[in-house]
DNA sequence: TCAAAAGTGTTCACTGTACACCCATGC
DNA sequence: GCATGGGTGTACAGTGAACACTTTTGA
């Protein structure tokens, strides 16, 4: 009979939380941005990160990191990959957890985010990334596509209240490709996950356009069935 | 102008490799599961795991840990999450890295997996495993169904040559549902990834039915343009 | 009344599904 | 021949894409 180990034999690594911090402007999908404040590389973008600490579960730790770039809390955080090359620092051998954050810009805390030196660039026009970071972005924007397809997520990119055309602009900036109006409208409504308040928007319309709201009752009773938002 | 560290100042953290090794046989989606051989839990069934050593990188470290169980190299791999609550473990704090491959039973090493107490479990038959090994089963299966919708990543559980009705019968096992025998061949057909033998294999058919191959060169022709095998 | 933008309807092609049918072969 | 399982054909419903059309309202 073998006794029980107090601890394991085996190496020991750094552990990095890099994030990826995606918003939605009017048009555009924009990518949130740091000046990294140590060398090696320091002034280059890189994304915002931080290490895990042993008191910390993994998304614990990336929340943490978040809430202090953005001031924010409660925001939809999801997993995304381990980068481990053994040289993908130069300083020493570190791993790093790659997540990505979808943030709604009306939320986030300009001054905070200017203390920590962060920009917000266009996803299509952002500068060159340090280490892997730009595998990072290939990466999260992946699953980020993929999920939206089949998960109301693209909503946590919005604020509460929506035009039509509005959430068409937010997954035409996701997908980077046109959507036919019409369809949209009709495919979004027929999914039963959007309530339609009766406010209206009255911007360069004289019509006026309907404000919609992300139903969760009415997605919790149809996401079991499963659907396909895009794709 | 500050120096360049010669580290970070972090925490570091033990990382294991488990891996979730699914084969096909014949009907079932099979999973290979090993005695674990240390306290605690010494005795009760997990998956095959391993730590994360400096000199590699995650992708080597879990092609070595298959190596090990399996005798086989150059197999499907891929990394579907990373585990890390702080009570996980209960002998010290460890990260896992989830990682699931997929074998060709025909090539597995029998008599090196027994000396390692390993055993194929059909996996809607599997018996409870450690830790929160059930979670990254549940987490690689989720993967694999999503991938196996849209990659051509089936046949790395076939035998080369295979009959249009094994083909059939691993995608029901993958999706725990039936397909329409017809519609199944004609969809897979069409997708010009299937190379068509010309021979036959007589088993319980008076007809026989001919043997097919994974047509790479077909898959790169078209694989561009994305396709949807299932789902 | 007109222009602008919102929102709806119509058509067509394509895809998935259910199921019937034909085909080759050993007995 | 005929039973058996492999393989193909057909008909229908549902979905997505293209685009025309109607509605609302400020100027």
């Amino acid at each position: 009979m073998t006794k029980v180990p107090f601890t394991y034999n085996a190496d020991s690594f750094k552990v990095a939380i890099d994030c990826i911090v995606f918003g939605f402007d009017k048009q555009e999908l924009k990518l949130l941005l740091v000046h990294r404040n140590i060398e090696p590389a320091k002034g280059q973008w890189s994304l915002m990160g931080g290490f895990l600490s042993q008191e910390e579960s993994l998304n614990d730790g990336a929340k943490r990191i978040l809430f202090q770039l953005t001031g924010l809390e409660d925001i939809y955080l999801e997993q995304v990959y381990l980068f481990g090359d053994i040289n993908r620092d130069p300083v020493e051998r570190v791993i790093s957890i790659c997540y990505y954050a979808l943030i709604k810009l009306e939320d986030y805390d300009e001054e905070l985010g200017q203390s920590h030196d962060a920009h917000w660039f266009p996803i299509k026009a952002r500068p060159e990334l340090i280490f892997d970071h730009e595998q990072m972005v290939d990466a999260a924007l992946y699953r980020l596509r993929r999920r939206a397809g089949y998960q109301p997520i693209g909503f946590e990119l919005l604020p509460e209240k929506f035009t039509m055309k509005q959430l068409l602009s937010l997954y035409e900036a996701i997908y980077d490709r046109d959507f036919d109006e019409g369809n949209f409208s009709k495919k979004m409504l027929s999914l039963g996950i959007l309530f339609k308040t009766d406010e209206k928007l009255r911007g360069n319309s004289k019509k006026g356009s309907f404000l919609y709201s992300f139903d969760q009752a009415g997605y919790e009773s149809v996401k079991e069935k499963g659907f396909r938002i895009i794709g």
